[in-house]
DNA sequence: ACTCGATGAGACACCACTGTCTCATTTGAG
DNA sequence: CTCAAATGAGACAGTGGTGTCTCATCGAGT
Protein backbone atom coordinates (compact mmCIF):
# COMPACT_ATOMS: atom_id res chain seq x y z
CA UNK A 1 0.00 0.00 0.00
CA UNK A 2 3.25 2.13 0.85
CA UNK A 3 3.36 4.38 -2.25
CA UNK A 4 6.72 3.18 -3.99
CA UNK A 5 8.78 7.33 -3.24
CA UNK A 6 10.93 6.36 -5.92
CA UNK A 7 8.63 5.52 -8.63
CA UNK A 8 7.08 8.89 -7.84
CA UNK A 9 10.46 10.54 -8.84
CA UNK A 10 10.64 8.64 -11.97
CA UNK A 11 7.24 9.52 -12.65
CA UNK A 12 7.47 12.60 -12.02
CA UNK A 13 10.92 13.54 -13.55
CA UNK A 14 9.18 11.59 -16.79
CA UNK A 15 6.23 13.98 -16.85
CA UNK A 16 8.42 17.98 -16.10
CA UNK A 17 10.96 16.39 -18.64
CA UNK A 18 8.25 17.06 -20.87
CA UNK A 19 6.56 19.76 -19.46
CA UNK A 20 8.16 21.77 -16.90
CA UNK A 21 5.04 23.75 -15.45
CA UNK A 22 2.56 20.72 -15.00
CA UNK A 23 0.54 21.20 -12.06
CA UNK A 24 1.19 19.20 -8.76
CA UNK A 25 -2.11 17.45 -9.68
CA UNK A 26 -0.80 16.56 -12.99
CA UNK A 27 1.75 15.07 -11.40
CA UNK A 28 -0.24 13.32 -8.90
CA UNK A 29 -1.75 12.11 -12.16
CA UNK A 30 0.97 10.89 -13.75
CA UNK A 31 2.27 9.24 -10.81
CA UNK A 32 -1.05 7.36 -10.59
CA UNK A 33 -1.69 8.65 -7.37
CA UNK A 34 -4.08 11.41 -5.42
CA UNK A 35 -3.03 14.87 -5.19
CA UNK A 36 -3.24 14.37 -1.41
CA UNK A 37 -0.87 11.35 -1.02
CA UNK A 38 1.88 13.56 -3.43
CA UNK A 39 1.20 16.48 -0.71
CA UNK A 40 1.53 14.04 2.01
CA UNK A 41 5.04 12.53 0.53
CA UNK A 42 6.41 15.62 -0.73
CA UNK A 43 5.86 18.73 1.27
CA UNK A 44 5.16 21.62 -1.33
CA UNK A 45 6.18 21.86 -5.16
CA UNK A 46 9.77 22.71 -3.82
CA UNK A 47 10.22 19.47 -1.60
CA UNK A 48 9.37 17.43 -4.78
CA UNK A 49 12.30 19.54 -6.74
CA UNK A 50 14.43 19.12 -3.95
CA UNK A 51 14.19 15.45 -3.85
CA UNK A 52 14.33 15.29 -7.73
CA UNK A 53 17.61 17.31 -7.37
CA UNK A 54 18.98 14.80 -4.68
CA UNK A 55 17.75 11.75 -7.39
CA UNK A 56 19.67 13.45 -9.64
CA UNK A 57 22.71 13.79 -7.82
CA UNK A 58 22.69 10.53 -6.61
CA UNK A 59 22.00 9.23 -9.74
CA UNK A 60 24.84 10.47 -11.51
CA UNK A 61 27.47 9.79 -8.73
CA UNK A 62 26.66 6.53 -8.82
CA UNK A 63 26.85 6.38 -12.41
CA UNK A 64 30.40 7.76 -11.81
CA UNK A 65 30.84 4.84 -9.70
CA UNK A 66 30.09 2.41 -11.92
CA UNK A 67 31.93 3.84 -14.82
CA UNK A 68 35.02 4.50 -12.77
CA UNK A 69 35.99 7.30 -13.61
CA UNK A 70 39.20 7.62 -12.25
CA UNK A 71 40.48 4.30 -14.12
CA UNK A 72 42.34 3.77 -17.21
CA UNK A 73 42.53 6.22 -20.22
CA UNK A 74 40.43 9.10 -19.85
CA UNK A 75 38.74 8.44 -23.02
CA UNK A 76 37.35 5.06 -22.20
CA UNK A 77 36.37 6.75 -19.06
CA UNK A 78 33.83 9.00 -20.81
CA UNK A 79 32.42 6.48 -22.73
CA UNK A 80 31.53 4.23 -19.85
CA UNK A 81 30.29 7.42 -17.89
CA UNK A 82 28.20 8.68 -20.57
CA UNK A 83 26.89 5.17 -21.09
CA UNK A 84 26.04 4.83 -17.21
CA UNK A 85 24.24 8.18 -17.48
CA UNK A 86 21.92 7.44 -19.88
CA UNK A 87 19.69 6.23 -17.91
CA UNK A 88 19.44 9.40 -15.75
CA UNK A 89 19.58 12.02 -18.86
CA UNK A 90 15.88 12.92 -18.84
CA UNK A 91 16.05 13.78 -15.40
CA UNK A 92 18.94 15.61 -15.91
CA UNK A 93 17.57 17.77 -18.53
CA UNK A 94 14.88 18.38 -16.36
CA UNK A 95 16.65 19.63 -13.66
CA UNK A 96 18.95 21.67 -15.90
CA UNK A 97 16.09 23.34 -17.74
CA UNK A 98 14.93 24.60 -13.85
CA UNK A 99 17.34 27.39 -13.04
CA UNK A 100 15.65 27.91 -10.57
CA UNK A 101 17.45 26.04 -8.11
CA UNK A 102 20.48 27.97 -9.23
CA UNK A 103 18.69 31.26 -8.87
CA UNK A 104 18.87 30.63 -5.11
CA UNK A 105 22.29 31.17 -4.29
CA UNK A 106 22.02 28.13 -3.33
CA UNK A 107 22.92 25.22 -5.40
CA UNK A 108 23.45 21.67 -3.25
CA UNK A 109 27.17 20.53 -2.90
CA UNK A 110 25.74 17.77 -4.73
CA UNK A 111 26.42 19.50 -7.98
CA UNK A 112 30.03 21.08 -6.94
CA UNK A 113 30.67 17.20 -5.95
CA UNK A 114 29.77 15.98 -9.21
CA UNK A 115 31.14 19.11 -11.61
CA UNK A 116 34.53 18.90 -9.39
CA UNK A 117 34.55 14.76 -10.09
CA UNK A 118 34.24 15.59 -13.97
CA UNK A 119 36.80 18.12 -14.25
CA UNK A 120 39.23 15.95 -12.29
CA UNK A 121 38.46 13.33 -15.45
CA UNK A 122 38.99 15.63 -17.80
CA UNK A 123 41.96 16.99 -16.81
CA UNK A 124 43.21 13.61 -16.47
CA UNK A 125 43.00 13.35 -20.09
CA UNK A 126 44.82 16.69 -19.91
CA UNK A 127 48.00 15.76 -18.45
CA UNK A 128 47.92 12.41 -20.10
CA UNK A 129 48.15 13.94 -23.25
CA UNK A 130 45.59 12.54 -24.39
CA UNK A 131 42.48 15.70 -24.53
CA UNK A 132 43.60 18.86 -26.18
CA UNK A 133 44.42 21.42 -23.58
CA UNK A 134 42.89 24.46 -25.43
CA UNK A 135 39.79 23.62 -24.14
CA UNK A 136 39.62 24.11 -20.47
CA UNK A 137 38.03 20.98 -17.76
CA UNK A 138 35.43 22.72 -16.80
CA UNK A 139 34.17 23.74 -20.63
CA UNK A 140 34.37 20.03 -21.38
CA UNK A 141 32.09 19.70 -18.21
CA UNK A 142 29.60 21.86 -19.44
CA UNK A 143 29.78 20.52 -22.66
CA UNK A 144 29.04 17.32 -21.63
CA UNK A 145 25.92 18.14 -19.52
CA UNK A 146 24.47 20.23 -22.52
CA UNK A 147 25.47 17.13 -24.83
CA UNK A 148 23.68 14.61 -22.40
CA UNK A 149 20.71 17.31 -22.19
CA UNK A 150 20.27 17.84 -25.93
CA UNK A 151 20.65 14.14 -26.86
CA UNK A 152 18.30 13.16 -24.17
CA UNK A 153 15.46 16.39 -25.58
CA UNK A 154 16.07 15.36 -29.39
CA UNK A 155 15.34 11.37 -28.71
CA UNK A 156 12.13 12.88 -26.60
CA UNK A 157 10.86 14.66 -29.41
CA UNK A 158 12.12 12.08 -31.88
CA UNK A 159 14.13 13.28 -33.94
CA UNK A 160 16.77 11.39 -33.13
CA UNK A 161 16.91 7.16 -32.31
CA UNK A 162 17.28 6.19 -28.59
CA UNK A 163 19.51 3.86 -29.40
CA UNK A 164 22.32 6.25 -30.88
CA UNK A 165 22.20 8.20 -27.28
CA UNK A 166 25.77 7.16 -25.93
CA UNK A 167 27.36 7.44 -29.26
CA UNK A 168 26.30 10.50 -30.49
CA UNK A 169 27.44 11.71 -26.90
CA UNK A 170 30.54 10.27 -27.00
CA UNK A 171 31.70 10.16 -30.44
CA UNK A 172 30.89 13.92 -30.71
CA UNK A 173 32.19 15.08 -27.66
CA UNK A 174 35.57 13.45 -27.90
CA UNK A 175 35.79 13.07 -31.69
CA UNK A 176 33.90 15.88 -33.28
CA UNK A 177 31.97 16.21 -36.59
CA UNK A 178 35.14 16.77 -38.41
CA UNK A 179 36.43 13.77 -40.65
CA UNK A 180 39.38 12.55 -39.35
CA UNK A 181 41.90 10.93 -41.17
CA UNK A 182 43.12 7.40 -39.41
CA UNK B 1 8.81 58.92 -25.53
CA UNK B 2 7.80 55.74 -27.87
CA UNK B 3 8.97 52.85 -26.09
CA UNK B 4 11.51 50.78 -28.14
CA UNK B 5 9.90 47.86 -28.20
CA UNK B 6 12.70 45.93 -29.16
CA UNK B 7 15.02 47.32 -26.22
CA UNK B 8 12.42 45.56 -23.96
CA UNK B 9 12.52 42.49 -25.55
CA UNK B 10 16.40 42.51 -25.10
CA UNK B 11 16.09 43.13 -21.31
CA UNK B 12 13.73 40.81 -20.85
CA UNK B 13 15.75 38.25 -22.77
CA UNK B 14 18.13 39.10 -20.47
CA UNK B 15 16.26 38.57 -16.90
CA UNK B 16 14.63 35.44 -18.42
CA UNK B 17 17.76 33.89 -19.40
CA UNK B 18 18.55 33.86 -16.12
CA UNK B 19 14.89 33.76 -14.03
CA UNK B 20 12.27 32.20 -16.48
CA UNK B 21 9.78 32.23 -13.71
CA UNK B 22 9.90 35.88 -13.72
CA UNK B 23 7.19 37.51 -13.01
CA UNK B 24 5.54 40.19 -15.71
CA UNK B 25 6.61 42.84 -12.97
CA UNK B 26 10.29 42.18 -12.68
CA UNK B 27 10.20 41.91 -16.42
CA UNK B 28 8.44 45.37 -17.19
CA UNK B 29 11.23 46.58 -13.72
CA UNK B 30 13.99 45.30 -16.24
CA UNK B 31 13.38 46.83 -19.08
CA UNK B 32 12.48 50.30 -17.46
CA UNK B 33 8.98 50.62 -18.09
CA UNK B 34 5.81 49.88 -15.80
CA UNK B 35 3.92 47.12 -15.88
CA UNK B 36 1.00 48.68 -17.77
CA UNK B 37 3.26 49.86 -20.70
CA UNK B 38 4.79 46.33 -21.00
CA UNK B 39 1.04 45.18 -21.35
CA UNK B 40 -0.05 47.73 -23.43
CA UNK B 41 3.24 46.52 -25.81
CA UNK B 42 2.33 42.87 -25.27
CA UNK B 43 -0.74 41.63 -25.00
CA UNK B 44 0.11 39.08 -22.23
CA UNK B 45 3.15 36.89 -21.17
CA UNK B 46 2.11 34.44 -24.08
CA UNK B 47 2.39 37.81 -26.54
CA UNK B 48 5.70 38.83 -24.70
CA UNK B 49 6.85 35.14 -25.02
CA UNK B 50 6.30 34.44 -28.82
CA UNK B 51 8.21 37.93 -29.37
CA UNK B 52 10.95 36.87 -27.98
CA UNK B 53 10.31 33.58 -30.46
CA UNK B 54 10.38 35.22 -33.26
CA UNK B 55 13.17 37.83 -32.31
CA UNK B 56 15.38 34.82 -31.69
CA UNK B 57 14.36 33.32 -34.68
CA UNK B 58 14.94 35.89 -36.67
CA UNK B 59 18.41 36.56 -35.34
CA UNK B 60 19.41 33.35 -35.89
CA UNK B 61 18.24 33.53 -39.67
CA UNK B 62 19.88 36.93 -39.85
CA UNK B 63 23.32 35.12 -38.26
CA UNK B 64 23.10 32.22 -41.09
CA UNK B 65 22.39 34.90 -43.29
CA UNK B 66 25.71 36.97 -42.62
CA UNK B 67 27.55 34.14 -42.16
CA UNK B 68 27.25 33.30 -45.58
CA UNK B 69 26.47 29.10 -44.12
CA UNK B 70 26.07 28.03 -47.90
CA UNK B 71 29.27 29.11 -48.96
CA UNK B 72 32.66 27.83 -48.64
CA UNK B 73 34.15 24.52 -46.84
CA UNK B 74 31.12 23.11 -44.44
CA UNK B 75 33.45 23.92 -41.33
CA UNK B 76 34.57 27.46 -41.88
CA UNK B 77 30.84 28.01 -42.41
CA UNK B 78 30.05 26.48 -38.92
CA UNK B 79 32.97 28.71 -37.55
CA UNK B 80 31.05 31.95 -39.03
CA UNK B 81 27.56 30.41 -37.85
CA UNK B 82 28.64 30.12 -34.63
CA UNK B 83 30.67 33.70 -34.35
CA UNK B 84 27.02 35.17 -35.79
CA UNK B 85 25.40 33.35 -33.31
CA UNK B 86 26.67 34.71 -30.50
CA UNK B 87 24.97 37.83 -29.48
CA UNK B 88 21.89 35.74 -29.75
CA UNK B 89 23.23 33.08 -27.46
CA UNK B 90 21.07 34.09 -24.68
CA UNK B 91 18.18 34.76 -26.20
CA UNK B 92 18.83 31.38 -27.32
CA UNK B 93 19.34 29.76 -24.35
CA UNK B 94 15.63 30.94 -23.01
CA UNK B 95 13.63 29.92 -25.85
CA UNK B 96 15.59 26.55 -25.24
CA UNK B 97 14.12 26.27 -21.65
CA UNK B 98 11.19 27.39 -22.49
CA UNK B 99 9.85 23.84 -23.95
CA UNK B 100 6.56 25.47 -23.39
CA UNK B 101 6.26 26.55 -26.64
CA UNK B 102 7.08 23.44 -28.50
CA UNK B 103 4.26 21.54 -26.12
CA UNK B 104 1.59 23.05 -27.59
CA UNK B 105 2.02 21.20 -30.66
CA UNK B 106 1.96 24.24 -32.68
CA UNK B 107 5.82 25.15 -33.32
CA UNK B 108 6.58 28.20 -35.17
CA UNK B 109 7.85 27.23 -38.73
CA UNK B 110 10.27 29.64 -38.13
CA UNK B 111 12.22 26.82 -36.72
CA UNK B 112 11.84 23.70 -39.22
CA UNK B 113 13.38 27.18 -41.16
CA UNK B 114 16.45 27.07 -39.79
CA UNK B 115 16.56 23.39 -38.69
CA UNK B 116 16.24 22.81 -42.69
CA UNK B 117 19.27 25.29 -43.01
CA UNK B 118 21.28 23.74 -40.47
CA UNK B 119 21.01 20.07 -40.98
CA UNK B 120 21.91 21.13 -45.04
CA UNK B 121 24.86 22.49 -44.05
CA UNK B 122 25.89 19.63 -41.76
CA UNK B 123 24.88 17.57 -44.70
CA UNK B 124 26.67 19.53 -47.08
CA UNK B 125 29.74 18.68 -45.53
CA UNK B 126 29.43 15.42 -45.23
CA UNK B 127 28.63 14.75 -48.75
CA UNK B 128 31.96 16.85 -49.05
CA UNK B 129 34.07 14.29 -46.53
CA UNK B 130 34.31 17.14 -44.79
CA UNK B 131 32.11 15.75 -41.55
CA UNK B 132 31.88 12.38 -40.72
CA UNK B 133 29.04 10.51 -41.60
CA UNK B 134 28.46 8.36 -38.55
CA UNK B 135 26.90 11.84 -36.80
CA UNK B 136 23.08 12.15 -38.65
CA UNK B 137 22.88 15.75 -39.31
CA UNK B 138 19.79 16.19 -37.48
CA UNK B 139 22.30 14.83 -33.91
CA UNK B 140 24.64 17.78 -35.15
CA UNK B 141 21.84 20.33 -35.45
CA UNK B 142 20.73 19.50 -31.87
CA UNK B 143 24.35 19.79 -30.67
CA UNK B 144 24.83 22.93 -32.18
CA UNK B 145 21.88 24.47 -29.74
CA UNK B 146 22.79 21.94 -27.10
CA UNK B 147 26.36 23.76 -27.35
CA UNK B 148 25.63 27.13 -27.88
CA UNK B 149 22.97 27.26 -24.55
CA UNK B 150 25.85 25.53 -22.68
CA UNK B 151 28.23 27.93 -23.25
CA UNK B 152 25.77 30.94 -22.99
CA UNK B 153 24.95 29.39 -19.57
CA UNK B 154 28.59 28.85 -18.64
CA UNK B 155 29.26 32.83 -19.16
CA UNK B 156 26.25 34.17 -17.97
CA UNK B 157 27.35 31.72 -14.77
CA UNK B 158 31.20 32.89 -15.07
CA UNK B 159 32.47 29.34 -15.06
CA UNK B 160 34.15 30.00 -18.19
CA UNK B 161 35.52 33.14 -19.77
CA UNK B 162 33.25 35.37 -22.17
CA UNK B 163 36.02 36.06 -24.86
CA UNK B 164 36.32 31.94 -25.57
CA UNK B 165 32.53 31.29 -26.74
CA UNK B 166 32.82 30.53 -30.19
CA UNK B 167 36.29 28.74 -29.85
CA UNK B 168 34.88 26.47 -27.02
CA UNK B 169 31.60 25.80 -29.35
CA UNK B 170 33.33 25.52 -32.83
CA UNK B 171 36.23 23.55 -31.40
CA UNK B 172 34.23 21.10 -29.33
CA UNK B 173 31.85 20.86 -32.02
CA UNK B 174 34.15 20.37 -35.37
CA UNK B 175 37.57 18.79 -33.48
CA UNK B 176 36.22 16.89 -29.95
CA UNK B 177 38.12 16.66 -26.62
CA UNK B 178 40.47 14.37 -28.07
CA UNK B 179 44.17 15.52 -28.72
CA UNK B 180 44.37 15.27 -32.56
CA UNK B 181 48.25 14.06 -33.67
CA UNK B 182 48.43 16.37 -36.82
C1' DA C 1 -14.53 -10.07 11.69
C1' DC C 2 -11.97 -6.25 13.49
C1' DT C 3 -8.90 -2.52 13.52
C1' DC C 4 -5.67 0.73 12.14
C1' DG C 5 -3.06 3.06 8.83
C1' DA C 6 -2.94 4.73 4.17
C1' DT C 7 -5.29 6.42 0.32
C1' DG C 8 -8.67 9.00 -2.84
C1' DA C 9 -11.99 12.43 -3.58
C1' DG C 10 -13.51 16.66 -2.81
C1' DA C 11 -14.11 21.20 -0.47
C1' DC C 12 -12.04 25.25 1.23
C1' DA C 13 -9.45 29.47 1.89
C1' DC C 14 -5.23 31.55 0.57
C1' DC C 15 -1.98 33.62 -2.34
C1' DA C 16 0.59 35.36 -6.21
C1' DC C 17 0.16 36.77 -10.69
C1' DT C 18 -2.48 38.58 -14.26
C1' DG C 19 -5.15 41.71 -17.14
C1' DT C 20 -7.68 45.94 -17.06
C1' DC C 21 -8.99 50.17 -15.55
C1' DT C 22 -8.46 55.15 -13.96
C1' DC C 23 -6.05 59.27 -13.33
C1' DA C 24 -2.21 62.32 -12.78
C1' DT C 25 2.02 63.38 -14.97
C1' DT C 26 5.32 63.70 -18.54
C1' DT C 27 6.93 64.04 -23.17
C1' DG C 28 7.19 65.71 -27.76
C1' DA C 29 5.30 67.93 -31.80
C1' DG C 30 3.07 71.90 -33.84
C1' DC D 1 2.68 77.87 -25.12
C1' DT D 2 -0.86 74.27 -26.17
C1' DC D 3 -2.48 70.01 -26.83
C1' DA D 4 -2.53 65.23 -27.75
C1' DA D 5 -0.39 60.99 -27.00
C1' DA D 6 2.19 58.13 -24.06
C1' DT D 7 3.68 56.78 -19.69
C1' DG D 8 3.76 55.62 -14.56
C1' DA D 9 1.53 54.53 -10.42
C1' DG D 10 -1.90 52.41 -8.21
C1' DA D 11 -6.33 50.01 -7.54
C1' DC D 12 -9.34 46.31 -8.76
C1' DA D 13 -11.40 41.85 -9.51
C1' DG D 14 -10.55 37.48 -11.79
C1' DT D 15 -7.95 33.26 -12.07
C1' DG D 16 -5.30 29.21 -11.44
C1' DG D 17 -2.41 26.71 -8.41
C1' DT D 18 -1.39 25.54 -3.77
C1' DG D 19 -1.64 23.71 0.86
C1' DT D 20 -4.75 21.89 4.23
C1' DC D 21 -8.60 19.86 5.85
C1' DT D 22 -12.39 16.30 6.31
C1' DC D 23 -14.52 12.11 5.39
C1' DA D 24 -15.40 7.81 3.17
C1' DT D 25 -13.12 3.83 1.40
C1' DC D 26 -9.69 0.34 1.01
C1' DG D 27 -6.33 -3.14 2.43
C1' DA D 28 -3.35 -5.75 5.23
C1' DG D 29 -2.28 -7.81 9.43
C1' DT D 30 -4.18 -9.84 13.74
Amino acid sequence: MAVDREQVLRAAASLLMRKSSATMDEVARAAGISRATLNRQFAGRDALVRALEELGIAECEAAAERAAVDDGPAPDAVRRLVLELEPAAGLLAFLYSENQLFEGEELNEGWARLDARMVALFRRGQEAGEFRIDLSPVWLTEALYGLLVSAAWAICEGRVAPKDFSSNVTELLLGGAVRREK
